[in-house]
DNA sequence: CTGAAAGCGCTTACAG
DNA sequence: CTGAAAGCGCTTACAG
């Protein structure tokens, strides 16, 4: 099973190396071949079934037609829907996505970082971890395309796509007290980037409108541990707090943690709490009740974020960065 | 940002290229290539940050040191769990992983089987759809590894690693019986895949064995199709068959539509029916109550399946040909 | 012990 | 309109 090479077909269709190389890639009118030769070798491809080598065009061009998408957890349903739509996106434009999990794992980012670069990627879409501000600067001075998705730092000059975090969780706390909740919890983890950051400020700033905030009824769960560990935390916290009416959860690993630990106290939602989480997720379609969820713009998010990433991939001296936020959807359920 | 290349090394080490591709691979002592020269070498190449073209090593060597995973869907936890542990063992070795997945529609699988063999993937990781026979002896016939998970052709020549259906089932319907449960359905699909039909072959024999199946309590699901059609197919065919006190779902997707059809049905698991489901699912822990599953032994599927595939990679002319059968865990939940 | 050279399969500037 | 040739960054058989 010799591989077929473009020197076959040029000896194949009587001409040069070159020809087919130009007809094979469409600029045989370009280069003004006549039809007749390009027709000829375009059979002859055909018949041979010939395949071009992308590894050979890639060392010579130095262009792969790939991304390189990092996201947290690929194991998360928020992360693979993002992920699947991205692949469509890119697939519709010849595009190839190699995606991989940082875990939140700080080193793993870095490593994942060089190894997409030794892959020679023409671009990434990050989720980056907290320490990876650095990183990304040194993509940008090897003009490398970057987006940074969900998430990103403040100040870089970097095109960021996220969804409106402060809106999501300010106009969901601001439904929970119009339905009569007046000690609404907030369920964060200790992260500190920037997205749950602002989830936090939209309850916060919802909460001190109406002079309600109380800064005891913020837990912080930690996201490099076990679901078990995360319930009962949560489980001991509401203990200690009986008097909540009402709780926000800022990532969906921890609304669904959240429900086991409201298993195991038994609290009835939404008669003794009413809950509302981010990202939604099969479980809480599921759950009895059904839970309010407020539901990312996935879809939106990704082929904004495509677009972005061509549009630097294409014309990297002259693109204009672009920091986007997409509003998210409050989804009303059974549970308040 | 000029790239940095064994030449560079070479001229600043003061040796030939062909010395420094030695050190680089670590072939420097078979080359007898003096201690000092080795040294050099390697603090030259640190030095300059040296990073191997991928791309050129491939086109010389024909090898990429990566695989190609093709999975159903990777936005299904079974697979986004394979695929997880998949990558992090083929890490290990020092290989990469491209993920895609089907969709269950042959045209595509037939699509990527091409566009990862254009990538030049060293070996392929396969859950085969229907069709796929064919395609697959041509990548034996080419020379290529094939490993196929979870499903596969009963008579053809290739390694496979599933999960031992037939014993999975067959176990969950006479745990079934023994609780004195009379009318116990199954849900299937329609694909008529080997791996769904030993699935129900065990859940049949089983009742053979009492005297007590009863053909009409056989349910069949399309899977291309969205998933209020199951759950709406799915109620119809409980409404048809009250007597029905236990029920088999054969994958998870079709577990998750039969528990919204049960809430909408106003049934109590486990008083009206008993639920087992295979393949396990953060969903089938928070329901209320939790569903008992017959449970994919998910990471020696990925394990040997990647032993296997190591074994054609360095040996392809001499290998064996394994049928590897793993058997599943029935976990016992609230549900039955 | 080390080096010069061919070649993997392409693309593209240059010449005619 | 078409072809000869250089070169992308490696690996490795061969020569010395």
């Amino acid at each position: 099973m010799k591989r077929i090479t473009i020197k076959d077909i040029a000896i194949k269709a009587e001409v040069s190396i070159s020809t087919v190389s130009f007809v094979i890639n469409g600029k045989g009118e370009k280069m003004a071949i006549s039809p007749a030769v390009i027709k000829k070798v375009q059979e002859v491809a055909q018949k041979l079934d010939y395949r071009p080598s992308m590894i050979a065009s890639s060392l010579r061009t130095g262009k792969t037609r790939s991304i390189g998408l990092i996201v947290e957890d690929i194991s998360n349903q928020f992360f693979a829907d993002l992920a699947r739509v991205i692949e469509d996106e890119a697939k519709n434009i010849d595009y190839r996505v190699f995606y991989c999990s940082t875990g939140d794992d700080e080193a793993r980012s870095e490593e994942l970082v060089q190894s997409l670069l030794q892959a020679n990627v023409d671009g990434f879409i990050i989720t980056p971890t907290k320490n990876l501000e650095k990183t990304i600067d040194m993509l940008i001075k090897m003009y490398k395309p970057v987006v940074l998705i969900d998430r990103y730092f403040a100040n870089q000059k970097v095109s960021h796509v996220a969804m409106d975090n402060y809106d999501g969780s300010y106009e969901a706390t601001k439904f929970l007290i119009r339905q009569g909740r007046k000690n609404i919890a907030v369920v964060n983890n200790k992260s500190g980037m920037i997205q749950m950051k602002l989830r936090e400020k939209g309850y916060t700033e919802a909460l001190k409108e109406e002079g309600i905030y109380d800064k005891d009824r913020v837990l912080y769960l930690d996201y490099h541990t076990n679901e078990q560990t995360r319930i009962d935390a949560t489980i001991s916290f509401f203990k200690n707090h009986p008097e909540i009416d009402a709780v926000l959860f800022l990532a969906n690993y921890m609304g669904l943690a959240g429900l086991q630990a409201f298993r195991k106290l038994e609290y009835k939602i939404p008669e003794d709490i009413s809950v509302i989480s981010f990202d939604d997720h099969d479980s809480f379609k599921l759950h009895t009740p059904t839970i309010s969820v407020i539901a990312q713009p996935i879809e939106n998010i990704a082929i904004k974020s495509i677009q972005l990433l061509m549009s630097q991939m294409t014309n990297f001296s002259d693109f204009t960065i672009e920091k986007v936020l997409q509003k998210g959807t409050l989804i009303l359920r059974e549970s308040v």
